[in-house]
DNA sequence: AAGCGCTGCTTAGGATGCTAAGCACACTCC
DNA sequence: GGAGTGTGCTTAGCATCCTAAGCAGCGCTT
């Protein structure tokens, strides 16, 4: 036992700790060894590459590493995003119209994801076919 | 109206477009090059990257790159992230963000009223298109 | 024709995430 | 002592992202 470090580290208050030292304070607090954490995200964070990220070695793991470690520590997934520096959506606001309230917005609402798709190709088509600007 | 077929001719038409698909749509719709779009990121993504995108050749950008490419076609992040494939924070409730999301709005504002017109017919075309039912 | 600028596209290579395997140390229990 | 198990940690190596540089093709201008 090399380490088990003194310091007893609220993960919930960290503010500007790295997000290995967090990650770190989280599994001290929780008692839970490196492979037991392993364990717990089903093998999808390995305990050595979850070590790396403790050290710093890695800073930048992938979304999906970082959800798989919220849910075993139950923190919280965009937070750990954030600590990665990874940018989250802000899923606020739906409405900015502007010019385009002449159109008749729940026309686009009821087409198919498939529909839409063809449209905006049908979109491209229309420029396309304009008299004389090649791509502005 | 012209119509003119567009339907056969478009590259993907229809179903779960993978993410360059949809990028490249999204692109072409709104009439912007490979190295327009590589300005507008301020060189965030570059012309080749963009490309491979596209092409499928990359099938996992980083969040920061989808970030950037939302920006540049005033797309919805986090939709953008889902196609990636990438965990989104709130996602428990599914699919329930903005239905209009994933569309362009640019692509429609740059429109003349005239396209507006025929873009509206093809939207009918497509719905008429569909097997009666509406509900969905 | 020659040159220029723009188009999409390819490719070598560096940087980084990530895995699998193993190391050294410490604590048991026989 | 020796075997077994648990700990944190390291490392070789592969996969993928991402950049910088360059390619050929097209249209336009002189």
């Amino acid at each position: 036992m090399t380490c088990v470090s003194a310091t007893p580290n609220s993960p919930l208050s960290a503010g500007s700790q790295s997000l290995g030292a967090y990650l770190k304070s989280a599994r001290s607090a929780l008692g839970l060894s490196l492979r037991a954490v392993e364990e717990r995200t089903g093998k999808a964070v390995t305990n050595g590459y979850l070590s790396q990220i403790e050290s710093g070695t890695v800073t930048q793991p992938s979304p999906n590493m970082l959800y798989h470690l919220a849910q075993a520590y139950d923190l919280d997934y965009g937070d750990l995003l954030v600590r990665a520096g990874h940018r989250v959506p802000h899923s606020d606001d739906t409405a900015q119209r502007g010019i385009l309230a002449g159109f008749p917005m729940h026309a686009l609402e009821e087409l198919t994801e498939g529909e839409r798709g063809e449209l905006l190709d049908y979109i491209a088509f229309l420029r396309s076919k304009r008299p004389s600007s090649r791509g502005r």
